[in-house]
DNA sequence: TACTATCTCTATTGATTTAGTAGGGTTTGT
DNA sequence: ACAAACCCTACTAAATCAATAGAGATAGTA
């Protein structure tokens, strides 16, 4: 099963992605609004900056940024920094008849989840949140 | 990543598969041609027993048989057997942006592993296994 | 019946990974 | 100087994974 981490981790580049052009958010007000143990999403975060994906600004006022516009970052891009691989590969093992499978299967999950960018995930949670308050007030 | 379990449990029916027709294939037969730990196979076999993919024969002459002819067989009846669920469901993650990828992602992943049968792997496995005898003889 | 080869069940162990915490640092704006 | 932020290394507790142990049940056969 996909883990906590990897949710953490497209959680707040979600948080990251709706503030995207706004001023850098804290490790705390990401953590508070997406209910994360702050020293687990610092963690995380590091991660994510490591990987290229955000960077970050030290000091008063600091905080972290997406480096890419929403737009042109999927859910696969993220996943592939925090979730290590999910099938085995060649080098470790050659002659085996299940090697074929596990490379379409590789491949056909990187396609789905590379197909969702974080602009689109914004929309659909807002979408999702209008729903929800229509729901409320009938 | 992809359980240990996972991949002796596909060797196992594997192995169960080139038998099929034949005696039944003791535990301790299938550990050896598989280099899988007996007693852990013992485990393995048990759940796929009661998943009604195998059964047993106890006693003397005993051991274990498909149920289910190689050819209607697929890696993803296998391997839903032993791994669990890869991805949030909905019962756990209602008002998750997410979840919808999730199910993409799930009934994507099942199509591939779906795909392929146990018939269709033993003669792969006999074509790699006479190129590879070719390969030495040069 | 006794024997042996087989599967069956529950429990336990050791290693690894996951999830999270602690305690220091360093940088920057005021 | 101070406070608000990120940065780094290490640690721990719980869960899961991989494997093992020991005692039992079943079935064929001499």
């Amino acid at each position: 099963m996909i883990s906590k981490k990897c949710t953490y981790a497209l959680r707040a580049v979600l948080a990251l992605a709706r503030n995207h052009g706004g001023s850098p958010l804290t490790i705390h007000q990401i953590a508070k609004a997406e209910e994360i143990p702050p020293r687990f999403l610092e963690a995380i975060l590091r991660d994510l900056k490591q990987s290229g994906l955000t960077d970050s600004i030290r000091g008063k006022d600091g905080g972290y940024r997406l480096c890419v516009p929403p737009s042109e970052l999927s859910i696969g891009e993220v996943v592939r920094v925090v979730e290590g691989p999910w099938f085995p590969s060649e080098e470790e093992n050659k002659q085996d008849v299940f090697l074929k499978v596990w490379q379409e299967a590789d491949s056909t999950l990187k396609a789905v989840l590379d197909q969702k960018d974080f602009q689109t995930l914004v929309s659909e949670q807002d979408a999702l949140r209008t729903d929800n308050i229509i729901n409320y007030s009938i």
